[in-house]
DNA sequence: TGACTATATTACTATATGGTAATATAAAAA
DNA sequence: TTTTTATATTACCATATAGTAATATAGTCA
């Protein structure tokens, strides 16, 4: 039996799958996506998404947990930030990988065949 | 207000979300790690991983949906392989940065300051 | 044909989690 | 101190889904 790829414990794939769980909601990326390179505090994060404070406030505290994105007190305001910027480039390569994926699917089905 | 960055629909921020979902796993993770370069039949991929085979079916099924893995019968045995090898460089990337967080949390914590 | 085998599917349960309302906290202002 | 404001937390409900047992399906062999 050939050896396929490095060995990987239970326990690194969990937080793997953590990681990759902590992009897996659109409000998040959304949060990501409205943060940018620029730094937002929690109602500036409201208005830009949406929702609503409490669940903005959750998300972020996801995000911060993961050491996504970082956070400043300013008085009554938190400032939030982007701190792992390869995030993006991330989301860049799912997103390209999407789209050649519907791509494929789309010319199955035009050609009829959606096996 | 500045635009920080691609403008991104909610549809679209949906399927990247459900993209990283189903990488959000860490049994499908497992499988797709056993793959690696090779092709396995279920059976084989049962055994790599130690998990039951309707719970493997189900999760190459998913695998397969979004075009991770790629299929073919041969007899009674399905084959399967993965299809995204853009995949690995993307855990490569997530693996890195899990890494890099796992170390900061490691020095706030060895430095008293758990914050 | 009928038995056997590999895989897929279905039905079910248990668990996790997103959204929300209500509340707590804590800093600023009056 | 009291009030106001921004954010965090808690409790709750509704939904999604991983794992599993049972069953269906479909290819192979006798």
């Amino acid at each position: 039996m050939k050896k396929q790829h490095r060995e990987l414990s239970d326990e690194a794939l969990e937080l793997i799958a953590a990681r990759f769980r902590v992009l897996a909601e659109p409000m998040r990326l959304k949060i990501l996506n409205a943060l940018g390179e620029v730094e937002l505090n929690v109602n500036e994060i409201v208005e830009a998404t949406g929702s609503g404070q409490a669940n903005i406030s959750k998300h972020l505290g996801i995000l911060f947990n993961e050491g996504l994105v970082a956070r400043r007190k300013e008085g009554l305001n938190t400032y939030y930030s982007v701190a792992d910027k390869q995030i993006f480039a991330l989301c860049e390569n799912v997103c390209a990988s999407v789209d050649e994926h519907l791509a494929t699917k789309q010319r199955a089905f035009k050609r009829g065949a959606t096996k």
